[in-house]
DNA sequence: GGCTCTTTCGTTTTT
DNA sequence: CGAAAGAGCC
């Protein structure tokens, strides 16, 4: 048993950590606690923000003000005296999140609010392990894998144990790996139900030993070290859970079987910590992902929470907006119950537009936004939402063709960036020589003659004897082993050349040193790759001022942190603290370099994807990506069945609610106004689909809606019908093949709106094949049924013919009927009325 | 070793 | 349809 202190210090040590604050516990009076923080705070929130050192679980409705209650308890419990700030731990799931909850509390506080427990789950754990490294059996340098990282490394693992890639596919190896990491498993734990899965525990321990050799961890590893740590090391524990007297956790209705683990680690029920959980479980829509609703549940059981205070007091939409979300959601089942209200009055309806192709509808957001932002609305303040990533093309071009501004989120992030990766993995390499994955990222770019032989070579070497790819680099011989060695000579001498320098000079020489800032200087579009370079000394700039990495960065008194000296953290000697920029940690005393902080800060930060900032432009993003974020006016588009709710996901009960809870997400993010719209044609995967209207319009209050077209037009009546007559007739069809797309005279009520003369324009149902065509052609013939035509089933409701096939007895049609799927029917059996 | 042609695949994804 | 990754060619 390693030497562990658990003589946890009381308050007042942990107070001390904050040298650099003035009054670290001011003794604030009741009344004067009252008027600065409670101010305006209604009941429930206030009932929510004082609670006593209990269980609590906070079901906060959308738009309720979640995180002031977040941010207002902790200023509360610190100002009231109930606990030091080295004593509270607070957890959100993202960083903006995180840095959101900061920002607030600094202005709160009298304190410096840096080197606080608040944090990403992950960053904890980094931060957690960072100071107990050793005890975690991991080296002291560990660096972090991220998505794409841990996927390359598992695939060099399927390589080398020569497994079928087709069979084994790596992207779903790592599922199965971060997955099983998720529900606390290691191989060992792998049920062997099956010769597939008995080989994937295989690769999972295979992974597990590189990532050993390597030296590197995967995010899931970050939470699985950290909970197994805390539950194999009972002197650890037994700190960590005297020190923590208060547990926050933000979005709980998110967290996973592990995540919650963990959370019991640090509080475990019956232990008579202040665990206060806020979430809420209409906005639970990551179960894809491992997240566990039934965590609230299970919380409120195991922890006998007495108390459950619902925040339904919404300060966001208007009364129309929120009677649509709350209608919408009655329908799902097992709830924790909740129903949102706002004093704001009624607003203007939901207004609802159908439109003849996705093009129309991407024209009709166009114009709309438009006239928003002519009306003085600012374009940042109008989101347009949709389902999944790939609806945002259409949308995109026509806004893109009109020159409007917009903004698209859920890109490529910064750090993830190909030139970006590769200056961070030349940074790792200095670092630490044996992170094979950033080795194999640059080691042969810029191009410097090292090829697949070579590198074969070289991991078949390193593979044998156990060693990282550098340490193996004498082994291959000839010309390809005196490149590498080369490019050995090159990380040394990069290593030599920044010692002692700060981290911008770092960067910059490594840059010129690799040879990566001439490759793209005279690479003919690498103009905006080396925009994205400058970035990242310009981010490494900003973090060495935000982490106190500057020149003037003082050593903190190390032995009063956290009640664990140096030598106990570390089980041996700190490094002394000699040169300019090594700053111990706040929190732990390790010293850590500027360059190590800043690579995992890349590692768990992605970054922004930053479109033109600055710019006053149009949100574009999915649904999920909208959660937490608000806007005076709402698009949610691509309202049809199979795409939303989406058709993977109809297959069980609890994917359908999952849906429904993401259009709940979409609907709560409106202020004043919100838009619904779907489109009876739909360009997708290169092929035209008739859709029918989504079941969410269905679920909706009629009284809370406006439709903007007629309602109910009825499917296949529109532009569909207009082009399948033209194609028939052969007018005109040459025009529309050729140019993928029909022009037409827009319906009655379109010019209506839009006066006489407004086009319209819809994407062509072309027929792909011959085969298709000729289909098309026998549909003709069955009477007054037609490719894309409305029809009704007695059973299966209204429907739109998708293919007509066969003639006579053997005539046969295949329809979408939405909620019931698509269907073949044999039309001598079924009776298929066509609608009109 | 780098370029071009071909094949494959397409829901959402806070870290 | 269109991006991205892999295979194959020079």
């Amino acid at each position: 048993m390693t030497a562990h202190p658990h003589d946890a210090p009381g308050t007042d040590s942990l107070d001390d950590l904050f040298g650099d604050a003035p009054a670290p516990r001011p003794a604030l009076g009741a009344a004067e606690a009252q008027n600065g923080l409670l101010k305006g705070l209604n009941p429930e929130q206030l009932a929510a923000v004082t609670l006593g050192q209990e269980p609590a679980l906070i079901l906060a409705g959308a738009g309720s003000g979640k995180t002031r209650v977040l941010t207002t308890r902790i200023a509360w419990l610190l100002r009231q005296g109930h606990v030091g700030p080295g004593g509270l731990m607070a957890v959100t799931f993202t960083n903006k999140a995180a840095k959101e909850m900061s920002t607030r509390l600094s202005a709160m506080l009298p304190y410096n609010v840096r080197g606080m427990w608040i944090g990403t789950f992950h960053g904890l754990c980094n931060r957690f392990l960072r100071a107990h490294w050793k005890l975690a059996g991991l080296p002291q340098g560990f660096q972090i894998l991220d998505a794409s990282d841990t996927v390359s490394a598992v695939k060099r693992v399927i390589k080398a144990m020569n497994l079928d890639e087709e069979r084994f596919v790596p992207k779903q190896v790592s599922w199965f790996i971060a997955g099983a990491k998720e529900d606390g498993l290691r191989p060992k734990d792998i049920d062997l139900r099956d010769e597939q899965t008995r080989k994937l525990a295989e690769i999972y321990q295979a992974y597990e030993d590189q990532c050993k050799r390597e030296g590197v961890v995967d995010f899931a590893e970050l939470m699985l070290r950290a909970y197994e740590l805390m539950r194999d090391n009972a002197a650890v524990r037994e700190h960590y859970q005297h020190r923590f007297q208060y547990l926050l956790v933000d979005e709980f209705q998110d967290t996973n079987k592990l995540q919650y683990a963990w959370l019991k680690m640090f509080a475990p029920p019956g232990r008579g910590q202040g665990v206060f959980a806020v979430g809420d479980d209409d906005q639970s829509i990551y179960a894809f992902r491992g997240a566990r609703v039934g965590n609230m549940s299970d919380f409120e059981r195991e922890y006998r929470v007495r108390r459950v205070v619902k925040l339904e007091q919404n300060y966001r939409s208007y009364g129309h907006i929120l009677d649509a979300a709350n209608e919408l959601i009655s329908r799902n089942s097992h709830r924790l119950g909740k129903n949102l209200r706002t004093e704001m009055g009624p607003g203007e309806p939901v207004r609802v537009n159908e439109a003849a192709s996705d093009f129309n509808e991407a024209q009709w957001l166009l114009e709309e936004a438009q006239a928003l932002h002519r009306q003085g609305l600012p374009r940042s303040e109008i989101a347009i939402l949709y389902r999944s990533n790939a609806q945002s093309r259409v949308i995109e071009s026509a806004l893109f063709n009109a020159g409007v501004p917009y903004r698209v989120y859920g890109g490529l992030r910064f750090f993830e960036r190909a030139e970006v990766k590769h200056a961070l993995a030349y940074l790792r390499l200095i670092e630490n020589a044996n992170d094979d994955t950033s080795f194999l990222r640059v080691v042969n770019f810029p191009a410097r003659g090292i090829g697949a032989r070579t590198l074969e070579q070289l991991q078949d070497a390193a593979r044998q004897s156990g060693r990282s790819l550098y340490q193996s680099v004498a082994a291959v011989p000839g010309k390809g082993g005196s490149n590498l060695a080369a490019f050995v000579n090159l990380i040394e001498s990069m290593r030599n050349l920044t010692q002692g320098l700060t981290l911008r000079e770092i960067i910059e020489q490594m840059l010129e040193t690799s040879g990566l800032a001439e490759f793209y200087r005279t690479d003919k579009d690498g103009a905006e790759r080396l925009e994205n370079l400058d970035e990242l000394i310009n981010a490494a700039e900003a973090f060495v001022t935000q982490e106190g990495f500057g020149k003037d960065a003082v050593a903190l008194p190390v032995d009063e942190l956290g009640g664990f000296t140096p030598g106990q953290i570390a089980a041996g000697d700190p490094p002394a603290i000699a040169a300019v920029n090594l700053t111990p940690d706040a929190e732990t005393g390790e010293i850590v370099s500027p360059l190590a902080a800043f690579l995992t800060h890349a590692s768990l930060e992605a970054g922004d994807n930053q479109a033109q900032a600055g710019q006053d432009a149009i949100q574009l993003m999915t649904v999920h990506s909208a959660k937490g974020l608000e806007f005076d006016a709402v698009f949610i588009t691509g309202l049809e069945e199979g795409l939303f709710p989406h058709e993977n996901s109809l297959s069980d009960g609890d994917g359908l609610e999952e849906e429904r809870r993401l259009m709940y997400v979409a609907i709560t993010r409106a202020r004043q106004r919100l838009y619904l719209s779907f489109s009876q044609t739909r360009m997708l995967h290169g092929q035209t689909r008739y859709n029918v209207k989504s079941r969410f319009l269905d679920e909706l209050p009629e009284a809370s809606l406006k439709w903007l077209t007629p309602r109910n037009q009825g499917f296949g009546s529109g532009f569909a019908r207009e082009y399948q007559q033209a194609w028939e007739r052969g007018s005109g069809l040459k025009s529309m093949v050729g140019a993928g797309r029909v022009e037409r005279q827009a319906p009655a009520w379109q010019q209506e709106r839009e006066g006489k003369d407004a086009p319209s324009f819809g994407g062509a149902p072309v027929p792909k094949t011959m085969k298709q065509a000729a289909a098309a052609k026998v549909g003709a013939e069955h009477g007054g049924l037609r490719v894309g035509k409305a029809v009704f089933h007695n059973k299966f409701g209204e429907g739109v013919l998708l293919t007509l096939e066969g003639s006579g007895p053997d005539a046969r049609a295949q329809v979408n009927f939405g909620r019931h799927g698509t269907k073949w029917l044999a039309l001598s059996v079924a009776k298929l009325t066509p609608i009109d």
